[in-house]
DNA sequence: TAAGTGTATTATATCACTTAATACACCTAA
DNA sequence: TTAGGTGTATTAAGTGATATAATACACTTA
């Protein structure tokens, strides 16, 4: 819905999750892609919610999740920092797959679906994106 | 956590989700896989609540959408049943798995992980269920 | 008629989420 | 030193989703 873009990292952000939760997994994308780079500052929590319009103390709470994650680090005075270990990025993007895959395994399993037809179809399906009917 | 049965329909509830979304998810699940039968009876409204101690209007919200869902038919004064479709159920299964399978596929790409990283590791993981670590 | 169905209504309580207005300690650049 | 930027904590308030509670009604079946 609303497409915004702020100190280099974009965001949009709709009304069927709460905010922190979009920011956070958002940012968490952008890190685990690498289109934030290790060692390198994220927007202030003021002006990320100046960017977005919204409350301070929402920007806060997605930003002391990041940091549970160990995906970024405070300097006092200074502002918030993607960690620079390779490691601990690589450690959360792996811990966030396997929990993911393993939701996804049990949903199949509530629709009575196997394995092979699931795989099948999304084989399926990503050749024919290969194909181009998407510019 | 808690784990019950209510006319021979299991069911476990916790807290990490709203009441009648378990509930809905549950009997939704119990129906695509055939443990209620095309047809059948499902718990009343409030045998259901007293089976599971929760309050009835909760039930009737969870019931309500699965008629929505066109998965149930109601009969005055005589109960809710399945649907006598298979195609109907058919139907929603295979709507709900593409919804989820899209899902999971924007999740792996927000990681950054190709559909073949994905496949080999389920791959792995299935075939070692196989082995006979879980009885 | 009595008891069981689904359904609707009104009221209340709780909790998660969000905003708002401050305040404090720290750092950095002018 | 000062001014303005950092993260952080606190307190208060409003909103909406969720859930409970107590009733009531129309319908069906035994």
């Amino acid at each position: 819905m609303d497409q915004k873009e702020v100190s280099g990292i974009s965001f949009q952000i709709d009304f069927s999750q709460p905010l922190y939760e979009q920011i956070l997994n958002q940012i968490r994308s952008a890190i685990v892609r690498g289109e934030i780079g290790l060692g390198e500052k994220i927007p202030s929590v003021r002006e990320l919610a100046r960017g977005l319009h919204i409350n301070p103390n929402t920007v806060m709470r997605a930003y002391q999740e990041l940091e549970r994650d160990g995906l970024t680090e405070k300097r006092r005075g200074q502002g918030t920092f993607v960690t620079s270990s390779s490691k601990r990025v690589e450690a959360f993007r792996m811990e966030v797959a396997k929990e993911q895959i393993h939701t996804f395994i049990e949903q199949m399993k509530n629709l009575g679906l196997t394995w092979e037809n699931v795989r099948a179809y999304i084989d399926q399906l990503l050749d024919d994106d290969k194909g181009g009917e998407n510019p």
